[in-house]
RNA sequence: GCCCGGAUGGUGAAAUUGGUAGACACGAGGGACUUAAAAUCCCUUGGCCGCAAGGUCAUGCCGGUUCGAGUCCGGCUCCGGGCACCA
């Protein structure tokens, strides 16, 4: 036997599949499918390091298994590669973006190349093809026809490093994600996607699916649903009224105030009758310099201005209360007003102590004992009306509903989720194909016309202004109007990273059930993903998207499924040793090539599978790695004990209960304990003197998902023609797996105190006899007969003494 | 502040969901082979007591339920993630 040479066989085999094809996903296969996914990478310039293949090995393997397991699978890759980590990317090294994409795609295919996955390259992806994203246009432009993309001037998040608009998903903690500038806000036309529409649906189908719990619930705090009720406050003298959103309807007669949002448009209107108009406005103001973070830096004092002769009444008990403006109080949520109960609202506590505003308690724990404590922080529990008419006595749940209908106000439905803030005054991002006409306002690109193409362009760089760099194009803006046939100009906002990524899933759809987004191949009904693998950093953003975008394609009658993504599985993060990210910038980069080199793709593989738990963040160890390479090495060996033609009862066994395991920690992700499981085999194999064929075949069958290379060479060595990986996975015989002895605990008060082998099927009544029957614990007892004696058939007896 | 996770040897971790805690692997120590080294193989490896047989403590902390708790319940501590002036 040849010692194991990685390089050679790797290599053999890389030339060998390419060359046959054995992964080229099959349109005529018969039963179910399996359609496994990766989320796209970007091809950064930085290149792939060990991190990055972690979660495609897992769907490798996995993918594997479904196609040994009789399934269709379809299994492509592809390349997120529009939006600003690769402009800027670009921008920063001074090539094209577009040379930039080519090149790195480049330089990641060959790193991929290397590392023996199952990938159809004929089914390659690439979201800045003009023949991909010309049906990323076609999805915004059936949007646009249905009302769910609008023009919009409001202020939005700026990041005046990146020199564009960015959605509320774009940002951490008040910074833009990708450079960690503190964003501005900057009133700026933009297109915006009214995914808000979609807030319920996508909150009530998060139930059904398949998907890691921390996931689904990042998502409904995304979305932030609440029930309240909203409440108009007649203004005093005149026709106005406030409209309040509140989800503390119950606590209605202990309002002492009603609050405004700065940017509240009832402001213009009731400029009249505010006589101090002059510090209002200077409020207005300086709540408009300020960025996100500063107004909602934590702990941060309550500030606001009352404006003067302006009374608003309280439709409970008519109570006149001041109204206030206070930039506490957020312009996009609710109806941009409350009513301020400081009792039982901490915020309306802070402010009234410093404006010194009345405190009424209206809920009381204690009821209907009167003397509810003195109240020195605000009560925001359970209890009993007080001070409230004749709901006194309610409780505060149930007053919710009753005090709203007794004022005449709507039960509705607020989220905190915000529509989504399309446009991007960058190059590098699909045009979004609109035209603005003088005479016909905005119109869309006929859909024949598809795809606008990105023009090539001098200067592709932001230009800070709040136009794109497309606007300086002449000869491209100037088009004439599809409508009028007049002058009109093109929209010169490309979208933002997420457009492309939204729907790259469905791009092998059948055309039978949608004309529209056919393929470049005649596709079998794919869809839905039904395991969709990638990173949990992509919870609110582009999971969310994505799901956003298949509903609506759903409401279009494009695909008949509700949810893109059955199942969901979250690859942990492999950081360097020193446990931070990987990054050029520390220095710290494992570079995947040099780990094939030194020790081969099928080590890499097991390692990053045996690592620990898939979905869990690991440390990279240069020195833990041998153990999969010894490993391997020791499956390699076994060759030698080919000589027998049985290789005994108890390895048939083990290889039986192996399959069982193995089989069944591939489906639900749990690579870390098969490959565990699949050394012990090894270990024990590795002791026998021989080993029969039939034995080792099986073997490396449920070896091959893992470490393809090696067991495809192996099975070569069998003397087969044919690709392991199109055999059929190997069904463990549960007669086998049956043992016909077991080693039974007997304790004494909980204590481990003896251990015997024992037959199977012995009764309770004859582990309990024999249990007693045994000279340590006859010795143990010392004559004292046992209280109780608990027996568990094929685990343990205990005896309470 | 609210909502999710998590904490087990020197290290990564496992434990059939209430039944022998530490599988598998790395590292470490000892030995064999070798002129030597590498590779490989064998033994030991949670702490403490003991020559040993064995005993005893031990799954972040404190309590509880149970014949029996890493696993269930109550109360904390720390770490990671999501949301957050969201009415």
């Amino acid at each position: 036997m040849a010692s194991y040479n990685h390089k050679k066989i790797e290599k053999k085999w890389r030339e060998a599949w390419q060359k046959s094809g054995v992964y080229k996903t099959s349109d005529a296969l018969k039963g179910s499918k399996s359609y496994v996914l990766d989320m796209f990478p970007y091809p950064s310039g930085e290149g792939l390091h060990v991190g990055h293949p972690k979660g495609y090995f897992a769907s490798d393997i996995y993918s594997r298994f479904k196609r040994m397991n009789g399934y269709a699978v379809l299994r492509p890759m592809g390349w997120d590669a529009f939006g600003l980590p690769a402009e800027n990317f670009a921008i920063k090294n001074k090539i094209h973006p577009r040379v930039a994409v080519e090149k790195n795609i480049k330089r990641f295919k060959e790193q991929l190349s290397l590392l023996g996955f199952n990938y159809d390259w004929e089914r390659e992806i690439n979201t800045t093809d003009p023949e991909y994203y010309r049906w990323t246009q076609w999805i915004f432009l059936k949007l646009f026809e249905k009302g769910l993309a609008y023009e919009s001037h409001e202020p939005i998040n700026w990041c005046p490093s990146c020199k564009t608009g960015l959605a509320n998903e774009d940002l951490e903690d008040g910074k833009c994600e990708r450079c960690g500038s503190v964003v501005e806000k900057r009133p700026l036309r933009q297109w915006v996607l009214r995914i808000t529409d979609y807030a319920e649906r996508l909150l009530e189908d998060l139930d059904g699916l398949n998907w890691p719990e921390s996931i689904k619930e990042s998502q409904r705090n995304w979305i932030g649903r609440s029930e309240g009720a909203e409440i108009d406050f007649k203004i005093k003298e005149t026709d106005l009224k406030i409209k309040v959103f509140t989800t503390r309807a119950d606590t209605l007669f202990g309002a002492t105030y009603v609050a405004l949002s700065p940017e509240h448009e009832l402001l213009e209107e009731l400029k009249p009758e505010i006589k101090n108009w002059k510090e209002v406005e200077k409020y207005i103001e300086e709540s408009k310099n300020k960025t996100e973070i500063e107004r909602t830096a934590e702990n941060k004092e309550k500030t606001g201005v009352e404006l003067r002769g302006v009374k608003a009444i309280n439709p409970a008990n008519g109570e006149e209360l001041p109204v206030f403006i206070a930039d506490y109080v957020l312009a996009h949520y609710g109806t941009g007003a409350t009513m301020a109960v400081p009792a039982h609202d901490e915020r309306d506590w802070a402010f009234a102590k410093k404006f010194k505003l009345p405190v009424k308690q209206v809920i009381c724990q204690f009821y209907p004992d009167p003397k509810c404590p003195v109240l020195d922080e605000a009560y925001i529990g359970d209890g009993k009306l007080v001070g409230s008419g004749k709901f006194n006595g309610m409780e505060a749940e149930k007053a919710k509903r009753a005090v709203t209908e007794f004022v005449g106000g709507k039960i509705t439905v607020k989220y905190k989720l915000r529509d989504w803030v399309f446009s991007r005054q960058r190059y590098w991002g699909e045009p979004i194909p609109l035209i603005h006409c003088d005479n016909c306002g905005v119109v869309a690109v006929p859909e024949s016309y598809l795809p606008v193409k990105l023009p090539e362009v001098k200067s592709y760089e932001p230009t800070g202004t709040g136009e794109s760099p497309l606007a300086g194009i002449a000869e491209w803006v100037n088009v004439k109007c599809p409508k009028c046939g007049g002058e009109g100009k093109r929209e010169t906002n490309t979208m933002p990273q997420w457009a492309g990524s939204s729907w790259y899933y469905l791009r092998y759809i059948d055309p039978k059930n949608n004309k529209a987004l056919v393929d470049k191949k005649k596709e079998k009904y794919w869809s839905p993903v039904d395991v969709y693998v990638g990173g949990a950093e992509h919870a609110t953003r582009h999971l969310i998207y994505a799901r956003f975008w298949h509903k609506f394609l759903y409401d279009l009658g494009v695909v008949n499924y509700k949810e893109p993504f059955l199942r969901l599985q979250n690859v942990g993060l492999i950081t360097a040793k020193d446990g931070k990210k990987m990054s050029k910038r520390y220095g710290n980069v494992v570079n995947p090539d040099d780990i094939v080199e030194a020790y081969g793709a099928d080590t890499l593989r097991v390692y990053e599978m045996f690592m620990g738990p898939f979905d869990q963040t690991v440390a990279w160890s240069s020195e833990s790695i041998i153990g999969a390479r010894r490993f391997l090495e020791k499956a390699w060996r076994l060759q030698d004990k080919l000589i027998g033609a049985d290789s005994g009862e108890n390895t048939k066994k083990l290889l039986h209960k192996t399959i069982q395991k193995v089989s069944s920690d591939i489906d639900g992700f749990r690579f870390n304990t098969a490959i565990s499981q699949l050394m012990i085999l090894t270990n024990s194999m590795d002791e026998q003197k021989e080993l029969s064929r039939e034995v080792y075949g099986l073997f490396i069958k449920i070896l091959a998902p893992f470490a393809p290379h090696m067991s495809e060479e192996l099975w070569e060595q069998l003397g087969n023609k044919t690709s392991i990986h199109l055999e059929k996975w190997p069904e463990h015989d549960p007669k086998l797996i049956k043992e016909e002895v077991y080693e039974l605990v007997i304790q004494i008060n909980g204590k481990v105190r003896n251990k015997a082998e024992v037959a199977t099927d012995l009764s309770e009544e004859d582990l309990h006899e024999f249990a007693l029957k045994q000279s340590r614990v006859r010795e143990l007892l010392a004559g004292q007969s046992p209280k109780k004696v608990i027996v568990v058939r094929g685990r343990l007896v205990n005896i309470v003494i």
